[in-house]
RNA sequence: GCGAAAGUGGCGGAAUUGGCAGACGCACCAGACUUAGGAUCUGGCGGGUAAAACCGUGGGGGUUCGAGUCCCCCCUUUCGCACCA
């Protein structure tokens, strides 16, 4: 025991007394610290933005609260506290924040199940998660909370739509909206899945609506998003390349195909969307979607059609609800109808197919089956004619300069024009400009460019969220809500139904409005935004959460963007992360921000997954995080969500890895209770004499554990090899102990001491309860967080001794301890010396000898 | 179908640039201790063998003195996108 502890124990009350036995009590020494930390709210709170000091902004996204952190949460927050509490440790002015993503469905959804208001039953559930993080010890500056829900914030949701309303980029249309049932409302684009269902009712099949909506102009800034893909090095390759191609641009051209014949009240024209129009004039048919306008025009008084394309409607839609529309089976209809092709005045037959698309190009497309797999698939079916029109261009063409037949269908564009008139003999790349520049001055078409990405749907026929703020004047239409007159507060006591409809509009107070531009009488929106706008621009407001005049300060915001680092799930990969660098577009325009984009790094953890999935009720696989702070504490929790696996795959939780943690942080604490002596006064003695080989290993080590853990901060992020790291060193220590007690002589106090502080310190950002309290058995005061991040000695760090893997022709035979600083020749002769390795080339010829210094010899024999 | 990532002991995972495969932890086995514990400490632990040899990183080829790592083909899993014209 270590005895020098006695006097300070003896003065404490008795459940601290617990800390001070050889036992490692986690759940006494957390309670302390966490009683200690409460009472000094500016622990974590960051400097002013005119400090000198280097800023760092770390994010982990912040939760929608549920009720409860489950353990990708726990995970999340652990790989962001960690780092936090480094950059703090490096010196860095650190701005962590936390806070609630509170608007949404699932507080309605609650407030209908449970009669409790959905305000109540968010605020009830944000104090139970922050009560959770703060068990967790995460470092959270509370003073610059943000929580969506509370007109504090939201009012800025409604400022910033008026904004973009007055710059355009707010606008209202009735269109085709996707409408959950059972949500009863709109849904964006990207809030359907795959297989056509609901995001949060994945069993629920999503329905078409025509509504009149608000959108926001994302397609705007479409070029721009992409383009400054480009800009962001430090984001993940994979979420790069699914907003890359979330974005979708396509580069092609329209082109009019004039019906021949009598035209309808849809036009007398078709407009194809196509990426090859040099391939225009091996266009043997059209093929429309079976929803595009004109097919009624088409086929209107042939009701065998009509039932045929219909057929071909049912199809197109089971495929998408079934989530594979990729293997629908291409079928198709002759409408009997024929059109123009403007190049060449030829007529080609207009059919209708299950696999065209109305929502992407125009809804028509020209078929071109010799140079498309989908077009020669289909044509192959039907019968249709299959006319090669490009070449391939390549060398090991026929020696005649005839290029060779190409297998069909071929879609190169490393090729050259045939059969296409005046156009033969260009090269496709040219072909494609020319053609498309020739399409517009002859008035028949012109080149475009089209997107994937559509604009943002953002009005949800939902009470839980911020009002739109707009009124409806009979006299004067659409009016905004004037700035001054902002927060349109959501009103209180309000009856939820999954009736659909907005809850909003059975509330009179709040529908009926005098209009602020005529005084007439007028009636409020009330729809609400969909909370994606929330989270669109909450970081910046972490910045300042308490300014009532202004969303944010420019100034402020000036000294913290871009966020250094960002962490979160992979999901949010395309939603939030495209919406929040649009929102941050749009602000920069607004002149409120100077950057481009948010964030600088991004980093995307793997899920939380048990029993090979990922945990759900429904597996009845969950980990609570709750239960494991209880048994093992929350220092060995969160530690082994960082232990587990790399934090950027996928983690399988296996509660007896947690043991494993809590063994670790057991034997740290016993060493540290063993050997801390702060009262002695060699305990702060300068390095000085010689040590001993046992001591002298147990220093390389700590300093080699040093430099390893610094740079996989720095670098990769492994802290699951980081903290095997820690092990390591602990296994030296008690090895270290064992050499004493076997005889070896003791290291000086200075070094004991050197050794602990410096282990405690590397402890400190994966277990900040433990850390703290042993920090103090060492007979420290200040905090951690302030507390330097150790450096290491290259040279203490250095072995002195190297061994040596001695292989012939590649298989290992030896191995030979060298002085670390033998040089090559050294080792070689060594090596050739060596008894077992003479015995292993005896009669061959020695072809090469190869050293790879610090590692092996091999020696290539015949 | 396209794209990305991955596949290593009984399990989670190490091996950063091609250089001793299996670090660290769990589980398991043996020993020590005895305040008999869900405690602690020490040792062992890929297969194979008495010991060696030898065999081992999804499968098959290749490059190299040397391949888990690089190249080619194939299989499997996960994720993302999906007839995008």
């Amino acid at each position: 025991m270590a005895d020098s502890q006695t006097s300070v124990s003896n003065s404490k009350p008795q459940h601290e007394i617990t800390a001070r036995s050889d036992r490692y009590d986690p759940q006494a020494i957390e309670r302390k610290w966490s009683e200690r930390w409460a009472q000094n709210p500016d622990l974590y709170k960051s400097e002013p933005s005119t400090t000198s000091r280097k800023k760092y902004y770390v994010l982990e996204m912040l939760p929608y609260p549920s009720g409860a952190l489950h353990m990708g949460h726990v995970r999340n927050y652990s790989i962001g506290d960690a780092l936090a509490r480094y950059m703090w440790m490096q010196g860095y002015n650190v701005l962590h924040p936390m806070g609630w993503d509170s608007f949404g469905l699932p507080a309605e959804n609650a407030a209908i199940a449970n009669r409790t208001p959905p305000k109540q039953w968010t605020l009830g559930n944000i104090a139970a998660m922050k009560r959770q993080m703060k068990r967790m010890g995460f470092s959270y500056d509370w003073s610059t909370e943000v929580t969506t829900c509370l007109p504090e914030y939201y009012r800025w949701n409604q400022w910033f739509f008026l904004k973009f309303y007055e710059r355009g980029l707010a606008y209202r249309k009735k269109s085709k909206v996707n409408w959950c049932p059972k949500c009863a409302t709109v849904l964006a684009n990207e809030q359907v899945l795959s297989n056509g269902c609901c995001w949060r009712h994945e069993d629920t099949l999503v329905e078409q609506r025509e509504l009149e909506q608000w959108f926001l102009r994302i397609t705007d800034y479409a070029d721009e998003l992409l383009r400054d893909l480009e800009k962001l090095p430090e984001w993940p390759e994979k979420v790069r390349t699914m907003q890359r191609n979330w974005i979708g641009r396509s580069e092609g051209a329209l082109v009019d195909f004039k019906l021949d014949g009598i035209a309808g009240p849809a036009g007398d024209k078709i407009t194809v969307f196509t990426t090859r129009i040099d391939t225009i004039y091996g266009a043997t048919s059209l093929q429309l979607a079976p929803e595009h306008p004109i097919v009624t025009d088409l086929i209107a008084n042939d009701p065998e059609l009509l039932s045929k394309v219909e057929d071909l409607m049912t199809e197109q839609r089971r495929a998408k609800e079934a989530g594979d529309v990729g293997a629908i089976e291409k079928h198709g209809v002759a409408t009997g109808r024929y059109a123009l092709n403007p190049f060449n005045g030829e007529r080609v037959p207009i059919w209708v197919a299950n696999y065209v698309l109305l929502d992407y190009g125009t809804g028509a497309i020209m078929s071109v089956p010799a140079h498309d797999e989908r077009d020669y698939e289909f044509a192959k079916k039907y019968d249709l004619d299959i006319r090669v029109v490009i070449l391939p261009r390549r060398e090991g063409d026929a020696a005649d300069g005839s290029p060779n037949e190409p297998v069909l269908p071929f879609v190169e564009t490393n090729s050259l024009l045939i059969n296409s008139g005046d156009w033969n003999g260009l090269p496709s790349e040219d072909a494609i400009a020319k053609m498309s520049r020739y399409a517009e001055e002859h008035g028949f078409g012109k080149a475009t460019v089209t997107y994937r990405l559509k604009d943002w749907g953002i009005s949800r026929q939902r009470y839980w969220g911020t009002p739109i703020p707009m009124i409806y004047c009979e006299g004067c239409g659409i009016v905004p809500v004037p700035e001054k007159d902002l927060p349109v507060l959501l009103p209180e006591n309000v009856e939820i139904t999954l009736a659909g409809g907005s809850p909003l509009a059975m509330v009179p107070e709040f529908v009926n409005v005098t209009c602020p531009k005529c005084g007439g009488q007028g009636r409020r929106e009330t729809d609400t935004m969909d909370t994606f706008v929330d989270s669109s621009w909450y970081f910046y407001r972490y910045t300042d959460a308490t300014l009532s005049d202004k969303p944010l300060d420019s100034d402020t915001v000036g000294y913290w963007f871009p966020i250094d680092q960002y962490i979160g799930g992979v999901e949010h990969a395309i939603l939030h992360l495209i919406y929040s660098r649009f929102w941050t577009k749009v602000m920069r325009d607004m002149g409120l921000v100077k950057n481009a984009e948010p964030v600088e790094r991004l980093f995307t953890q793997g899920m939380v997954i048990k029993d090979g999935a990922k945990m759900s009720k429904n597996l009845g696989n969950v980990v609570s995080p709750d239960d494991m702070v209880e048994h093992h504490g929350a220092d060995a929790t969160r530690m082994y969500t960082l232990f587990g696996g790399p934090p950027d795959q996928d983690l399988d939780w296996q509660d007896a890895g947690v043991k494993g943690i809590s063994g670790f942080l057991s034997r740290v604490y016993r060493f540290v209770v063993r050997n801390g002596r702060p009262d002695c006064p060699e305990w702060r003695a300068v390095p000085n004499g010689e040590l001993s080989p046992a001591a002298r290993k147990m220093q390389r080590r700590l300093h080699q554990t040093i430099q390893r853990i610094t740079e996989d901060f720095a670098g990769r992020w492994h802290f699951n090899t980081s903290i095997s790291f820690l092990m390591s060193l602990v296994n030296e220590l008690y090895a270290y102990e064992d050499a004493v007690q076997r005889g070896e002589q003791a290291a000086p106090l200075w070094l004991m001491a050197d050794v602990q502080r410096k282990l405690v310190l590397m402890l400190a950002p994966f277990a900040p309860y433990l850390a703290r309290e042993l920090w103090e058995t060492l007979g420290e005061t200040s905090d951690l967080l302030r507390a330097p991040w150790p450096k290491y000695d290259p040279a203490l760090a250095k072995e002195e001794e190297m061994e040596y893997a001695i292989q012939v022709n590649g298989k290992i035979r030896s191995r030979i301890v060298v002085p670390a600083d033998a040089s090559e020749d050294q080792v070689r002769e060594l090596a050739l010396a060596d008894d077992k390795v003479k015995a292993a080339i005896e009669g061959k010829e020695i072809v090469k000898v190869l050293v790879v210094r610090g590692r092996l010899v091999n020696i290539a024999v015949k």
